[in-house]
RNA sequence: GGGCUGUUAGCUCAAUCGGUAGAGCAACUGACUCUUAAUCAGUAGGUCCCCGGUUCGAUCCCGGGACAGCCCA
């Protein structure tokens, strides 16, 4: 507070104050609108001059105003509300006598204020507000960023979103498309007749994937309590308790590195389909990401960087171990080993890899290294060895690999499915070796006994996705990182 | 975690091979009743990210730190 105010904030200081003398109230409240800006454009946009010559289109709105066009007698300015915007102008003559004296003495670019008057077309065709009373809601003590760059600053815009939204319509149009995403995804699944659910975002015992979770404490309870990484062991509580298909929309939290692919929270879909396999769920997902791509972008074909991303069904489909040769051009012979493959990532410089891992989860490495990157338009990889797959089902053929796909676009995984394994003594016996390694890691996890319990009660044959929410904002969006899709990335605290 | 880069006026950016900095926009004063980044004339505005060091003198050189971006692991 005791900083020094630079010119611009001591200058509106004085004109609230000088507004307060009049009898202004600069943070007024009160004024109900009677139609926004969209809704104008909407009903008039198409009327030309002489309709306005023959009709008095009344409106009464309101907005923050974004640039004013002073002429001495006369001005013009841009008005914009949540949804839309629309040009003003202001006459001396036209309003009450001194109020447009009131208007460029003390009104800024900036601030928010109440417009009344009616429509017309300017000399260059736009539909224009002529204002006839106008009245000040909010002043605006701060100045806006620069008309034409906006601002630009990066770390700004995330800081300080609230400028970046006033300033940058590309920003704005990001976050209306984040909401769409998630209402069609969301009456998509209503549609087909999931059932919204929300569980626990503070766990005792977190699972459902690996990861580190965040620590937090229960004071009355005096309970050690975790944020969840996955409400996967949930849900699925959920379908054996009969709710045959049901989804959650939320955040999970991870305590690891930030990228532009990763932020500590982040927003996950889940969803469980009892009586439904990871085959099906290949085809519903497919029907439902193509769908919104064309809802979103308006078209199956998006570009997202330098790629063209294609959502036309059907998406690729391949296995994880065929596209070791097809993608990558490996030879069947140098990677019939554990050995061998351990010795092609030790080459590639890939850490944390063990001569103890298992061949299944050096295949699954070796695929991230060299085949994700790679699969640009959208393809759903199957086959995954069973090691790197705790909670998916054994394939009734080859018990080695799991009934699983993963959904990979522009090189980066967007969602993981699997046909859920039911067998509650298999699931022990995975959750088993899985506690273990995680121990060793030192990840806080005990055995999910309740789980087993509800598995022995019964889950039905059953289907479950995730999808990474974040991650389909970005292609939808064209968006480079994963901050410019969530509203108030975590950012560490400026000291001072 | 490592490497590279950045941080200068409210915003977008310059500049100074070491002599306390400049433009455009925004602001302020004046002119202007159809503008679209309005125009014209003028005025004011700076902890050059922070802390040390070297130096007669540091925004610039050196060391440390903060935050951010990009790349790598």
């Amino acid at each position: 507070m005791e900083q020094e105010l630079n010119l611009v904030e001591k200058g509106r200081i004085e004109k609230l104050k000088k507004l307060k003398e009049k009898g202004i109230n600069p943070f007024d409240n009160n004024f109900i609108k009677r139609e926004n800006i969209n809704e104008i454009i909407g009903e008039y946009n198409s009327k030309d001059r002489e309709f306005f010559e023959k009709n008095t289109a009344g409106v009464k709105t309101a907005g923050r105003i974004l640039i004013i066009r002073n002429f001495g007698k006369a001005s013009f300015f841009r008005l914009r509300d949540g949804e839309g915007e629309i040009q003003c102008y202001i006459q001396k003559g036209t309003v009450k006598d001194g109020d447009f004296e009131l208007f460029t003495e003390f009104i800024d670019a900036g601030d928010i204020v109440s417009v009344e008057g009616h429509l017309f077309r300017t000399k260059t065709n736009e539909l224009t507000i002529k204002v006839e009373r106008t009245r000040i809601l909010t002043k605006s003590i701060l100045p806006l960023p620069e008309k034409w760059h906006g601002l630009k600053d990066i770390e700004a815009r995330f800081r300080k979103r609230y400028i970046d939204l006033i300033a940058n319509s590309g920003a704005r149009e990001i976050f209306k498309k984040r909401a769409q995403t998630i209402n069609f995804i969301r009456s998509f699944l209503n549609s087909n007749e999931f059932l919204e659910v929300e569980t626990p975002i503070m766990q005792t015992n977190p699972g459902g994937a690996t990861a580190r979770p965040f620590k937090t404490h229960h004071n009355a309870l005096n309970l050690e309590l975790y944020m969840r990484i996955a409400p996967e062991l949930y849900l699925k509580r959920l379908v054996v308790g009969g709710f045959d298909r049901v989804y959650e929309i939320g955040r999970n939290f991870r305590n690891e590195g930030i990228s532009v692919k990763h932020n500590p929270e982040f927003t996950m879909l889940e969803f469980y389909m009892a009586y439904a396999t990871h085959e099906y769920l290949m085809n519903f997902v497919e029907g439902m990401l193509s769908e919104l791509a064309k809802h979103i972008c308006g078209n199956l074909q998006i570009d997202y960087a330098a790629e063209k991303l294609d959502f036309t069904p059907p998406f690729k489909r391949i296995k994880l171990k065929d596209s070791l040769f097809e993608i990558a051009g490996f030879k069947p012979e140098e990677l019939d080993s554990a050995l061998k493959i351990y010795d092609i990532l030790t080459a590639k410089n890939v850490s944390n890899i063990s001569k103890n891992d298992s061949y299944g989860e050096l295949l699954t490495l070796l695929f991230d290294e060299t085949v994700e990157p790679k699969l640009i338009n959208p393809t759903f990889v199957t086959d995954y060895p069973v090691e790197s797959s705790p909670l998916a089902r054994r394939n009734d053929e080859d018990p080695s690999i799991a009934d699983r796909f993963e959904l990979f676009i522009a090189g980066r995984e967007i969602g993981n499915a699997f046909s859920e394994l039911n067998d509650p003594f298999d699931q022990e016996e995975r959750f088993k070796s899985q506690v273990d390694a995680k121990i060793k890691e030192g990840l806080p996890v005990e055995m999910d006994d309740d789980y087993i319990e509800a598995l022995k009660q019964g889950l039905p044959p059953t289907a479950g996705c995730g999808i990474g929410i974040d991650r389909i904002v970005m292609l939808l969006t064209n968006s480079y990182s994963i901050r410019d899709v969530i509203l108030f990335p975590l950012l560490k605290p400026v000291n001072k």
